[in-house]
DNA sequence: TTGTAAGCGTTATCAT
DNA sequence: ATGATAACGCTTACAA
């Protein structure tokens, strides 16, 4: 009867190598290739490691294998759904192949992620998925010296070299603006999220221009109030819109959230909607479709988009062949918020 | 001239050390207690750091420091905003004290929320946020044997051992079944998480039924739907509780998302809310206001609890004075989804 | 104030 | 199939 070793610290590598009787290199092999060890001293060992509880030390792993089967992610912010469901499913999907998923928030602040990619690359993420083209170049510079792969969701872009799976924002938007000016509306708002430091609201923007220009307005003419996320923000939003350009009947903004703003802060203002004014979103997220009136939207594959994009990194960070860009199709949900407009 | 070391591999101390002069030791000493060392040495290094590009590999500096300065939290899910809101504040007050969060989503599956724990123990999180009571007693005994401290929240219970930030699930659920019955209601359902793996939606299940038994009627009268969780579920559950119980007149939900999902079965029912049937929710997210009729709800203070959650599981790591449970208030939104019961 | 050197717990390369 | 053993990059006594 061995006197059982006392749980009086974390047990290692060695410990379980001694308890097997076998050397810790064979440990780690049953461990990391179960198939390269006999089947005996694999159960010897698997025995060993139930009985003391071993676990594996990350850090040590890291450092001597140089990759953590790690991957992370950085999302402007958790407050809403836009993003976990995307992320849920990535997560998923990277769960499937052995991969653990690290989740931090910049809440939409540049600085805050720059520094959380830096923590995820210290910290051994093998491969990072981020929101977005725009960020400082010289992040993409630091990441491409780490050889650490990088993967762009929610935008698309063919012009830019960074892989990417994402959307035509311009595009989805410009065909939801299409619609706004087919039913009559020539006095449209746009409110949105800022645009210096947000390619995707940017580009959702020049997508109600582009039809604009298409219907015969002036791009120019269009009445852009910028505001940070949020649904308060919406509120305030609109009331500004409206207070500078009252004859406006169509607002269309670059978000869910700031939509659902807007159609409170309507209300709030005894307008109907969409009878007095329409009002337009974009992601569809799941509030879209429980507002009152329910939200015209563009609705976004988000869940898709998670997976496919777990499938694209875990391919990058093999890098054999280079990973092709993805772009994914939206299609426009026609609901209550968007009417006719008042003649 | 020296040749300056082409970019090739990944800057190590020793590198730093060798470009300033110094040993790894001062190198070390100057990133970690930079007052330990002098002036001029510093700035040589500091040099040093920039010119390379520096940054240390976290695997090593765990293995040796023992120690992260990282943080871990399991969350069941992140598809909506109970738990988003409160894990932010949780990270920006960790932010402020140099800690680094990682964040898992168990899905609210517990086989997957003990891979995690153990994930995130291995890849060296000094502390975990957990989220709720139940979960194998191995996995408390398994953080225990490595001295990870881990603090409950979103639940409060004076009898368990475990240190906790929460709020009484029972007693805010008892409150608000109260208001219901004063409404007249005699026929109340419950729309549920499943309660065997859930102490919160178990407690403020109980809740309900103390107040059935203030109110002089039998708990066990109580009929009880249980479901995953999801808006689509809610609706099913709705219409499940009707078939069996078509007296019910207020339908009381563990949480606002399957209380959305409810209401919005009513509708379909052509059921108007509160005239025909009374829904109530918990948790007060976003959409508890956006709703039609808004839900009425228990209001939890996500951000107070994840703020204050931060400062206590700091203090538990230094592991000096033992950390007390908080008890956060919580209180009742009354809103247009609860009304008189109908005669 | 600074340097030396012994770990930290794995993985991976060779041997055997 | 298994074992020795040299990395891996950093921290931290201890020495100077």
């Amino acid at each position: 009867m061995d006197q059982p070793p006392r749980e009086i610290s974390i047990p290692t590598l060695a410990d379980v190598a001694r308890r097997a009787a076998v050397s810790t290199a064979t440990v780690s092999r049953c461990l990391n290739s179960p198939d390269q060890v006999g089947k005996k001293t694999r159960e010897r060992v698997m025995q060993a490691v139930a009985d003391l509880g071993y676990a594996p030390n990350f850090g040590a792993r890291a450092l001597a294998a140089k990759h953590t089967n790690t991957f992370g992610a950085i999302i402007p912010t958790m407050e809403n759904s836009v993003f976990a469901r995307g992320i849920q499913a990535f997560q998923e999907e990277l769960g499937r192949h052995g991969k653990t998923l690290l989740i931090a928030s910049s809440a939409y602040q540049e600085a805050l992620e720059e520094e959380q990619v830096r923590a995820l690359v210290a910290r051994g993420a093998d491969a990072l998925l981020l929101i977005g083209f725009h960020r400082d170049p010289k992040l993409y510079e630091f990441l491409k010296s780490r050889s650490v792969p990088c993967l762009i969701a929610w935008s698309y872009d063919e012009q830019l070299k960074q892989t990417a799976i994402g959307f035509d924002n311009a595009g989805a938007m410009a065909a939801l603006a299409k619609l706004v000016f087919q039913q009559g509306h020539r006095h449209v708002a746009c409110i949105t999220a800022p645009i210096a430091s947000n390619d995707r609201a940017r580009d959702r923007v020049l997508g109600v221009q582009r039809a604009m220009k298409a219907a015969g307005l002036n791009p120019k003419d269009l009445h852009l109030t910028q505001t940070p996320y949020g649904i308060e923000n919406g509120e305030t939003a609109l009331r500004k819109t409206l207070a500078e350009a009252p004859e406006t009947t169509a607002v269309m903004c670059v978000n869910d959230v700031l939509a659902i703003g807007a159609l409170r802060a309507a209300k709030e203002l005894g307008l109907r909607v969409p009878q007095d004014i329409s009002i337009t979103g974009f992601d569809d997220i799941e509030i879209a479709m429980l507002a009152e009136p329910a939200l015209t939207t563009v609705h976004v594959p988000h869940h898709e988009m998670g997976r496919r994009a777990a499938g694209m990194l875990i391919q990058m960070v093999k890098h054999t062949e280079p990973v092709q860009s993805v772009e994914l199709p939206t299609d426009i949900r026609l609901r209550q918020s968007l009417g006719p407009a008042a003649s």
